[in-house]
DNA sequence: TCAAAAACTCAACAAGTGTTGAGATAGTAT
DNA sequence: ATACTATCTCAACACTTGTTGAGTTTTTGA
């Protein structure tokens, strides 16, 4: 049946698989799309006309458009890595460093903070993306901060957490003047102690 | 032309606009798919369907999707108007009394929380939603907590605001397990004292 | 009774969706 | 050269969407 001559190395023949460039220009293309207009709002024919490209070729990298929004929300990036450890110590600071890499993961580079903004607008519409989510709440970062807290530990991240995230989403996807305009630094003074008493049962602020 | 006999009252013959039964009834199926479907889910068909009726009934009632998605947010229940005068007085208690209201608004009659559900759900897809957000957030709310605290204000509330809204996106909508199962009181017990902080700058924080 | 008007249904349209298959083009191995 | 294969385009399918207009039934006022 299945031909068996050659069977060491190089058997297929023919044009090797390209660079992927085109493929890169159509992810790059999706995950702009679905960061700034969400899952529904974002149709395969319009990602190909921003990376140039044909519907169905598309459909032929991608199989479909679940698996294309996997494919960006799936670009791990530095800026979830980082969260990982972020919880880790339950000093003084905590609240402080919590609050700071938070925002700086959605606000800076694009290849970085769009994956994140795609599954926050998704996070609503899409199945796919709500598991994402949970998963991005509780695998990754309650396992981070399993160290820190007494029995409450995993319910005080989660309530950090989505007390953040309702941060960032007022500020960057609702956009909410009196949030945009505020710069990171003021949002960082105050929001950190009130993160600092999320995470940390203390029954005291220590003063300055 | 016109006949001037009678021209008092009754001016219209016919059959009476009816009882309004059916559109209630449609605009309670809408308004109970928009908040568990969120707006691009929800179909016009669905709508019907639910509400026993042929899909152009919807069309006739309310002129268009967008129109029937505004009724059901303009409905403004008591919720609203209880969240309106929770800001007021920087006392102690104020952290635990918005948090308990906001809660509640969420949790209690589907005839007051859909409404917030649906703006909530639809605020990432609808750009109505959008806006009638940001008056939620900003003209009901911002007002009302005027008399708080200096000029910060406005951004506190935002603040306060939409990091209950997380908490609240993340419990019900996303519904992180975690969130989910934790009851109310445990809620505010964890998050009150965060809240009373960003509501009120002060430098100490008074135990018990 | 009778006609007007509201309440309601049926069938379809135009546009847009994700998706598919056939085929053209071009690079790569033998 | 030539067979083979990856890249890419064209055209269409099957379906769903919001929306519309014509026609039918039912209630109401004169």
């Amino acid at each position: 049946m299945t031909p068996r001559e050659k069977p060491t190395l190089t058997a297929r023949r023919g044009r090797r698989p390209g660079s992927g460039s085109t493929r890169q220009t159509v992810l790059d293309a999706a995950r702009t799309r679905f960061a700034s207009n969400g899952f529904a709002a974002t149709t395969m024919r319009l990602v190909a006309a921003d990376a140039g490209v044909d519907v169905s070729m598309v459909m032929q990298f991608f199989r479909s458009k679940d698996e294309l929004f996997a494919a960006v929300m799936s670009i791990p990036g530095s800026a979830l890595e980082r969260l990982n450890t972020v919880f880790e110590g339950a000093d003084d600071q905590l609240g402080e460093r919590v609050v700071r890499a938070f925002l700086q993961a959605w606000d800076g580079a694009p290849e970085e903070s769009e994956p994140l903004m795609a599954m926050l607008r998704g996070a609503i519409v899409n199945q796919l993306a709500r598991h994402q989510f949970r998963d991005f709440i509780e695998s990754r970062l309650l396992t981070g901060s399993s160290q820190l807290l007494g029995p409450e530990a995993g319910l005080r991240a989660g309530l950090a957490l989505s007390m953040l995230v309702g941060l960032v989403t007022g500020r960057q996807i609702i956009g909410v003047p009196i949030l945009a305009a505020a710069d990171r630094e003021t949002l960082v003074a105050i929001v950190a102690p009130a993160i600092q008493h999320v995470l940390v049962p203390t029954h005291q602020f220590i003063r300055k």
